[in-house]
DNA sequence: GCTTGACCTTGTAGTAACTACAGGGTCTAG
DNA sequence: CTAGACCCTGTAGTTACTACAAGGTCAAGC
């Protein structure tokens, strides 16, 4: 399978799949004569667990040590676990720094009222 | 007041403030006869007018939009509540996003048991 | 045989929003 | 007169890609 196959298949950009070879996320492609990569099913594997990784927040750094882990013979789920943890508090963090500031945001658009004012209260608010 | 009085007041890096002058956030600052950048109560305003904006999840360009209609001699509240709908659905939707990562990861790390296992389900979940 | 077009290659530069130097100048206190 | 705190500029690094530019490869069609 070529680059362009691989990219379709799992539903990410060329440039992303050599990115991830180039930082060393993703094995080196075996190449042709020509030069081209060619990817068979192990790589589609742990590029989709790369992806999957990704799409659930986790960073580049990460993923490494989650890709390290699995490479592992008989992954530990202490150390997955663990990983798992604090990348939950992580993202609970962020939710709740949102949400705070989701409410300052709504406190403010109150003072708003209408939306018709000049001299608008949100950017004296700003000020301080 | 030189920039590290105005750092410290504003609790915001050196670097920070030298930033928002060169990419013309902040106004220029006054320079003295030996080239030291002067402050004064006008400027920390629009410091704290943008750390504010940032704190509350701005991005630069809203900043930008923001610190445009606060120029303004009658700053029209309409804009500004725009501004503030557009980013509060923005925040909610990245709250959102945030939620559906952490339900999920919430439910891989329910397949670690106890976190003792061997030959992770969390690895084999995220290889697919 | 030749060209067109889709596909592939490398390498570099750009993005956001800073942060961290390196290499220097200025000023005040002891 | 020197040590230390402060200031200056400019450049490079960060994250996680994305977007070219400039060129090579290959199969299909004329």
């Amino acid at each position: 399978m070529r680059i362009g196959q691989l990219s379709a298949e799992c539903d990410c950009p060329v440039e992303t799949i050599r990115y991830y070879e180039k930082i060393g996320l993703l094995p080196q492609a075996v190449r042709r004569a020509n030069g081209y990569r060619s990817y068979d099913e192990m790589h589609r594997k742990w590029l989709q667990f790369i992806l999957r990784s990704r799409a659930l927040g986790f960073n580049q750094d990460e993923v490494r040590r989650l890709t390290d882990l699995a490479h592992q013979q008989r992954p530990a789920c202490a150390d997955v676990y663990k990983l798992l943890d604090e990348h939950i508090n992580n993202v609970l963090s962020k939710v709740r720094e949102l949400k705070r500031m989701q409410q300052a945001l709504s406190r403010l658009q109150a003072q708003c009222h209408d939306g018709t004012l000049h001299d608008c209260p949100v950017i004296d608010e700003l000020m301080g």
